[in-house]
DNA sequence: AGAGGTGGTG
DNA sequence: CATGCACCACCTCT
């Protein structure tokens, strides 16, 4: 590898005043590339403290030193990062974008980021993607990463090590980028690592604009839940209490837990031993099925107990101080399929609104605004249908149908009507179960414990289900095979996932192969359906600019997007953030109609 | 600290 | 409940 700077004596400049700023700029100005990159006391652009932005050549590295100058409105540092013309080589861009914005006044524009490219290449099949693992693998040299840690504590004056160690950030990324461009190029995955680009401004901006939460009605919800949860665990221990040899009661004569109801071990023991029903485990599928009151009073208590845990005050810690709103980090390669995963809190994950937990009625917009919430209809069935071009299917698509009747009534010969739905409940509801079950690469054995019935008899099934859809199944099994023979699967966008491929000789060789042909299934769908929602996203932001709308995208869910726009506006906005999801989703899909619903208020619903 | 079980979302 | 995809959070236990 021919560097052009050495690791132990990196070149860079200590910029201190803005004289010597706008002679860096001078020179940074000429060229078409930058390493960008920041240092700062934490990981928080509302509350920590930006340190340094180093902006560098392949050769230097400029330092500009935010503790010696003030850096926010430094207009030609500012007009260097803006300009549309520098690529900007970046690792995970997103987090330096927020301080960037934040505390120099800057959005950086036109975005090569090294992690997200990382991610692109090795989907699926993801190892460690820090910039100092990067390092090691493109560049066979090691970073120090002991000294990101020292500006954590960050008093006085910057070291010299400091400095070198901030100098090699923005040099290393020139021959990463150089190596893992080729590489794109080759995977013919250059499209979508510039989607990923263009997206990860729409995160970096959707993560610092958050997502407002009405604490007080979060927690009054949790107070009920807390209620009904107590009652059932003083029941559950009341009912188990003659089982157990020791009577517990406390110091006050109070009677005390018998075993810990959360406890997978003590219930494993509670069921098999002392009840003498034997269950293999003791999650929801088996218990309702277990004929006894225990069963019964303890996925009471489990509903409510999850509810709490997972959703409760720990969800109202993550409230930012500064800003008073919710700032989730959106990971947009988190998943192997292209998908967004979500985290710190996972408002993926947020229960849909029911009458005793309606958590989302919670998320609201500011004062004057509305929240603009689109999600895309049967989106998996419009993919399925327009990757196998399966006839009845885009048939069924094309006239608008619901699709799990009009499958329902051409696998048993029922007539297809509006309210099939209510002439054919049982019908529908198998169809139902099989349409969603194919898209993750079910079988029959899979097919029989969701609808309860035999092996032979799901077998059944699914010939008649084939038998209507003769091409789906063409699909399906070409899809897994595809990706058997070559260790990768795509989407028709591009995106490629691969996969981890067992020896011959593997012992669970058999096991193996059926599960790359599962995910292989899938991910031409689920990817899909993140490539077109990826698309929406950036069509969004765009159009938001262009218009000149008040209004910000704040949160995404998969096939979903919320917007928060100002309340005069939200209505003729909507029919924008249909548009474009719409156009988004035609981009890709060609053979079926794509179709987004709005819906306008002041909660999260839709 | 990490694994396994459980269960929330699309 | 190894035999349906993709996740994350919380709990307990080692």
């Amino acid at each position: 590898m021919d560097l052009k700077f050495r690791f132990d004596d990196p070149q860079y400049v200590h910029i201190t005043n803005p004289e010597q700023a706008a002679q860096a700029v001078a020179e940074l100005e000429k060229h078409d590339m930058l390493g960008v990159d920041i240092e700062g006391t934490g990981l928080d652009p509302y509350v920590d403290k930006l340190l340094l932005v180093q902006v560098g050549t392949a050769e230097k590295s400029y330092i500009f030193d935010a503790q010696r100058m003030s850096l926010f409105g430094l207009e030609p540092l500012i007009a260097l990062l803006e300009n549309p013309k520098i690529i900007k080589l970046m690792h995970n861009g997103k987090f330096d974008y927020g301080f960037i914005k934040l505390q120099v006044g800057a959005k950086v524009a036109n975005i090569y980021d090294t992690m997200l490219a990382e991610g692109i290449l090795t989907a699926g099949i993801k190892h460690l993607q820090s910039l100092a693992a990067l390092s090691e693998q493109y560049l066979e040299t090691r970073l120090n990463k002991s000294v990101r840690k020292s500006f954590e504590e960050l008093k006085y004056q910057i070291t010299e090590d400091q400095l070198k160690y901030s100098a090699l950030d923005t040099l290393v990324l020139f021959p990463i980028f150089d190596q893992q461009f080729k590489r794109l190029k080759e995977e013919n995955l250059v499209n979508i690592a510039k989607l990923e680009f263009a997206v990860t401004v729409v995160v970096a901006e959707m993560e610092l604009k958050g997502i407002y939460i009405d604490v007080d009605m979060w927690r009054k919800i949790i107070d009920e839940l807390r209620k009904k949860r107590v009652g059932f665990a003083l029941q559950f221990q009341d009912a188990i209490r003659p089982l157990y040899e020791a009577t517990q009661v406390d110091l006050f004569g109070v009677n005390s837990e018998v075993i810990n109801m959360n406890s997978q071990p003590q219930l494993m023991d509670l069921f098999n031993n002392k009840l003498g029903v034997i269950v293999p485990s003791t999650g929801d599928e088996i218990l309702v099925g277990v004929d006894h009151p225990v069963a019964k009073i303890l996925r009471d208590y489990r509903a409510y107990e999850k509810l709490i845990s997972a959703f409760g005050e720990s969800l109202l810690a993550k409230v930012n101080k500064k800003t008073g709103r919710l700032h989730p980090d959106f990971m947009q390669l988190g998943t192997a399929t292209g998908r967004f995963a979500c985290a710190n809190p996972n408002l993926q994950q947020i229960p849909r609104n029911s009458e005793e937990a309606p958590f989302r009625k919670c998320f609201k917009p500011a004062a004057g605004y509305k929240l603009v919430v689109t999600d895309y209809s049967s989106m998996e069935m419009r993919i399925l249908a327009s990757l196998s071009k399966d006839k009845m299917l885009v048939d069924t698509i094309k006239n608008g149908y619901d699709i799990h009747s009009r499958t329902a009534s051409l696998m048993w010969g029922l007539e297809y009507s509006a309210d099939f739905k209510k002439k054919y409940p049982e019908q529908r509801q198998a169809a139902k179960i099989i349409n969603f079950g194919l898209v993750y690469g079910m079988g029959p054995g899979g097919l029989a414990r969701q609808i309860g019935k035999s092996m032979d008899e799901a077998r059944e099934l699914m010939d008649v289900y084939f038998r209507s859809y003769p091409d789906i199944k063409k699909w399906l099994n070409r899809a897994g095979d595809d990706a058997v023979r070559r260790g990768w699967s795509v989407t028709p966008a591009g995106r490629k996932r691969w996969y981890h491929m067992p020896e011959t000789t593997d012992p669970d060789y058999k096991r193996k192969i059926s599960q790359i042909q599962r995910e292989a299934k899938n991910h031409p769908i689920q990817g899909t359906n993140a490539d077109v929602t990826k698309y929406a996203l950036v069509f969004m932001q765009d159009r938001l600019k262009k218009e000149g709308v008040d209004g910000f995208v704040t949160h995404t869910v998969h096939d979903e997007v919320v917007c928060e726009v100002r309340e005069d506006q939200a209505e003729d906005w909507a029919k924008i953030q249909v548009e474009e999801m719409v156009r988004a989703g035609e981009l890709i899909i060609k053979d079926v109609p794509i179709a987004s619903e709005p819906f306008v208020g002041d909660v999260w619903e839709h």
